[in-house]
Order: C-alpha cells, then sequence, then structure tokens
DNA sequence: CTGTGTTCCTGTTCGC
DNA sequence: TGCGAACAGGAACACA
C-alpha cells in the first residue's frame, strides 16, 4: 500500500501521539515479519522516550533518547492504528476477537496504544544507531527524495543520464529517487505525458522538467488528500485515503485518457512483472 | 557494473 | 455458491 505519500501521511497520524511519549510497554505477537527483529528490540524499546518521527523514503524513523532510531517499513500492507486516550472512537476487542494480522503493539505512558497490522508480513523493523543510520545498508544507496530542495531536471537528467532501462524501471529504482512506487510512477508519467516504455536516458530538457513537475506535483497532491482524510476521519493506517479517487491511471483500464483533446484509453501492460498504466496515445 | 526475474506472505477479486 | 488462478501499493537477492 503505502508509498512516499502513504508513509508521510502515517508519519503526520502518529506524530501528536508520538512525539514526546514514553514508551512504557511494547508487545510483539511473533517473532518475525519479513525479518527476524532485532535481538532485545522489546527491552531496547520499553522506557525510551520517542524525540522525534521522521520520515526518508518509505521509513519511518523514530528517534529515541537512547541513541537508537527505531526503524519501520511498511512492505505492501502494512498500516498503524490509534487506540486509547488519544482515539476517542477506539474499538473495544474481547480478546477472542482481536483483529487478525496484529503484530507489533507499543503502549505509551499516557495509555495510548499504537497497533501495528500487517497481513501479507512485506513490512519490516528494527533498531539502528541513530548518528550512523545514513551509513546502514537500508539506507547508503536510497536515492533523492522527490519532495527535498535538491531534486530538479537538472537533478533528474544526471539521474537518468545513460540509463536504457525502460523509463518505469528507472522511476521504480530506490537508488534514483527515493520513495515513488508502481502508483505514483504511473500517475506523475501520465501528467508529464511520457511512455513508461521511453528509454530513461532519452528525455529532452524539456521533458526532463515536465517529468520533475509532475513528480512533485503528484505528491504534493497526494500528501494533502492524505492529510483531509487524517483531519476528517484520524485515519493513521496509511490507506490511500481519498487520493485513489483522483487516480487518472493506475487501475483504470480501458478509461477515457484525461488529457484534454486525446481521445486515448489507458492501458495495462506488464512491466519487471508489474502492472503499468498509461495512455499510449498521448503518453511518448 | 547494469538490468531482469524470483521470492517472501495473505487477502481479494475474477472467471468458470 | 464454490473453487482455483491471478493479482496486489515493495524490495532483497540471485543471476545473466
Amino acid at each position: 500500500m503505502p508509498e512516499l505519500p502513504e508513509v508521510e501521511t502515517v508519519r503526520r497520524g502518529l506524530a501528536p501521539t508520538l512525539v514526546g511519549a514514553r514508551l512504557t510497554h511494547v508487545e510483539l505477537r511473533r517473532a518475525d515479519l519479513r525479518f527476524a527483529f532485532p535481538e532485545h528490540f522489546v527491552e531496547r524499546l520499553v522506557g525510551r522516550r520517542v524525540s522525534a518521527l521522521e520520515r526518508r523514503a518509505k521509513y519511518l524513523l523514530a528517534e529515541l533518547d537512547s541513541g537508537e532510531t527505531l526503524v519501520m517499513h511498511l512492505g505492501m500492507s502494512g498500516s498503524f492504528r490509534l487506540e486509547g486516550e488519544t482515539a476517542p472512537g477506539a474499538f473495544h476487542f474481547e480478546r477472542s476477537k482481536a483483529p487478525a494480522h496484529d503484530h507489533v503493539i507499543f503502549t505509551c505512558e499516557s495509555g495510548a496504544r499504537i497497533v501495528y497490522n500487517d497481513p501479507r508480513r512485506f513490512g519490516y523493523m528494527t533498531l539502528l544507531a541513530t548518528d550512523a543510520l545514513t551509513q546502514h545498508p537500508l539506507f547508503r544507496d536510497l536515492g533523492i527524495e522527490p519532495l527535498g530542495g535538491e531534486f530538479d531536471a537538472a537533478h533528474l537528467a544526471e539521474l537518468l543520464a545513460g540509463a536504457r532501462t525502460p523509463l518505469k524501471s528507472a522511476l521504480l529504482d530506490q537508488r534514483r529517487i527515493a520513495g515513488l512506487g508502481n502508483i505514483y510512477v504511473c500517475e506523475a508519467l501520465h501528467r508529464a505525458r511520457l511512455s513508461p516504455l521511453r528509454e530513461a536516458g532519452s528525455l529532452t530538457k524539456a521533458q526532463l522538467r515536465a517529468l520533475a513537475s509532475a513528480v512533485r506535483g503528484v505528491l504534493d497532491a497526494a500528501i494533502e488528500a492524505g492529510g483531509s482524510t487524517l483531519r476528517d476521519h484520524r485515519q493513521t493506517d496509511g490507506a490511500l485515503g481519498y487520493f485513489q479517487h483522483s487516480f487518472e491511471v493506475y487501475d483504470r483500464e480501458g478509461a477515457a485518457c484525461g488529457h484534454a483533446r486525446c481521445k486515448g484509453a489507458i492501458a495495462r501492460i506488464v512491466q519487471n512483472g508489474r502492472s503499468t498504466f498509461y495512455c499510449p496515445a498521448c503518453q511518448r
């Protein structure tokens, strides 16, 4: 589920509860997610205060007062929900009816509970020394943040220079740009009117400008939509929120292309084993 | 080095 | 209605 905008929405949803909070209890309902939890995971968390909640690419980073950072990735199906004092609508579940796939439960001093649910278990959590975070293999090779100040057409030109791979594959590569996933790559390419099949290194300057602007624009819009769902529904689970109603191409095979004067229909093809949606008529 | 295919896991949807 | 197949928002890893 979660690409950059969803993770950012989760971060904003959890921050008011988590930042400044002390963890009093951490419950693991199983020994692993995608990977095993690290040694003494619970002991290293309990009693610690969370000093900041950040995001890098699709990772959530909870900085602790112990010098370590709790690193969380939501994989395909991970989500958080808030229960307890800060969630007035929280349900009370009988023990036997606890929702399936709740794997980790963090309890704060305030009584608030933050529950991590992940049916497919492609997500994972680990603890890393905060001052060495950027050197760690998980982060060392990550590319540029598409919403950061350095991301522009010139940077994009460098990132794609000489690449023979299809444009879509290049944009999904987290070592180039970090945080884009299948949906927003499809959407950004449609906005920029560029074919996912184009050789990545073949874009003109004007096309690079259009693409940089499209990437930023689609991510900004999705975060904004996520933000509005947060305000309206206290949703912290990183669901696509209302932005899914704004998809121009993703999961819209056969629909009319939304671009002015384009008579094309959205097609679905498969690239690297994953669905690509685009308009063959106007994306060149 | 670059680029591609496979794999992890469960839930939902679709065609018969 | 049931039942198997296809597919799903990610990315680590193996390999050509």
